[in-house]
DNA sequence: ACGTGTGAACCGATTCACAGCA
DNA sequence: TGCTGTGAATCGGTTCACACGT
């Protein structure tokens, strides 16, 4: 039933596309446990998903599922792989090689998703020059260069907060698209850039928020 | 008009509380520049947020703003500090001192919200023992014992994503009631325990997957 | 009979629009 | 008049419920 590059009804939100990538991790655990076939129900269960919003989130891109029977694990992956695009290398770039910048540069968690981290920079004299985890940090004054001859999309941000939209600019001038940043700071982007915020400093907050209730409701 | 210690209709999401954080950081910052009254217009316009998710946002917790004139930023902070709890210090553990670990370790952003790592333990004997930017080191042998004695309530997760769970049930019984989850891992907790992910893997395959979009879409 | 795929119903969060107050 | 505070309207995402294919 499903024509082949046809756009479907695309009214899916970015949280269907994070869901798809806890998918394809799990079936791949799934699948390394020799599971061939599954159900969405037994493979949502330890998901905190529902299954139909499994089925949903996968109906957007397709139907990879036989009816009364399930889903081939390796069929799945592969789908998965296809739409998420992680079947090729994503280089990408990474400002700020800070304490976190640091941790991030030796995150093995990235090299499993084809994720490369290409080129690291910064403004420290003391840091220019260093390899680190393989990467040689370049200075950040050469960053636009860099970036427009590598046509990277993809960047990183975990600079100091007072820096981060100028990193922001630059990026954007240099042709970057899409943005994580970790910099507790709101970015100002035109509109066809994407940013993708992780904020742990307010995520801690909100946790305090609740640990905070929890006292009062229950002690 | 707002009476002290009713509850208002409390149907806010933790997605409110994670913007009352952005706020606070945002007034804080306003302060040092030297203002003192501002409109909901002006503290939001460079936020992504509009004024009246912001407006409704604080009619959760109370009336901090003059009708035709605007908030007071030092009651405005200091209301927020109070609603989220950040005007006393937080004490928390962090389990998993790898590299992303040992950067939360260092992480000046929380010392700034008076969050601090009071705990911090790990599995490895080369590590135990040792102390790391002021915080020693603990074997996990130790934790429940130790956290239950101490009556921390909101812990981190930093180790490799297969031990995750596992941990993660530690936690819970010794009396932890919030989780801040950095492993690739979904985790089953109790229904009173709250969990909040920070997915970095994951983000970035959902920017990859939009970089890939605006390949095909404007190439 | 079984489990997928999906339009329809539902629910919660955002935005609108305006009453209320300085 | 200007800006807040908030019910009402709207919008979008989740869940329901069932038709469909095997």
């Amino acid at each position: 039933m499903s024509k082949k590059g046809n756009s479907r009804k695309n009214n899916f939100s970015s949280e269907t596309i994070k869901r798809l990538s806890v998918y394809l991790r799990n079936s791949r655990k799934l699948k390394e446990q020799g599971v061939d076939i599954i159900s969405s129900d037994k493979l949502t269960e330890l998901l905190n998903v529902k299954p139909e919003q499994f089925r949903k989130d996968l109906s957007y891109f397709g139907e990879f599922g036989k009816r009364g029977v399930g889903y081939n694990l390796e069929r799945l992956i592969k789908e998965l792989e296809n739409i998420l695009g992680v079947n090729k290398q994503w280089n990408i770039v990474l400002v700020g090689i800070g304490k976190l910048g640091g941790a991030l540069l030796g995150f093995e968690g990235f090299s499993k998703f084809n994720i490369r981290i290409k080129h690291a920079f910064d403004s420290d004299e003391n840091k220019i020059g260093k390899i680190k985890k393989g990467v040689n940090i370049e200075d950040i004054k050469d960053m636009k260069k860099i970036i427009k001859k590598s046509g990277i999309k993809i960047a990183m941000i975990s600079t100091p907060p007072d820096v981060a939209q100028e990193i922001a600019n630059i990026l954007v001038e240099a042709g970057i698209k899409c943005i994580l940043n970790f910099a507790p700071s709101v970015l100002r982007v035109p509109q066809d850039i994407l940013v993708s915020n992780v904020d742990m400093a307010s995520e801690l907050e909100s946790l305090i928020f609740f640990a905070k209730q929890d006292k009062i409701n229950k002690v």
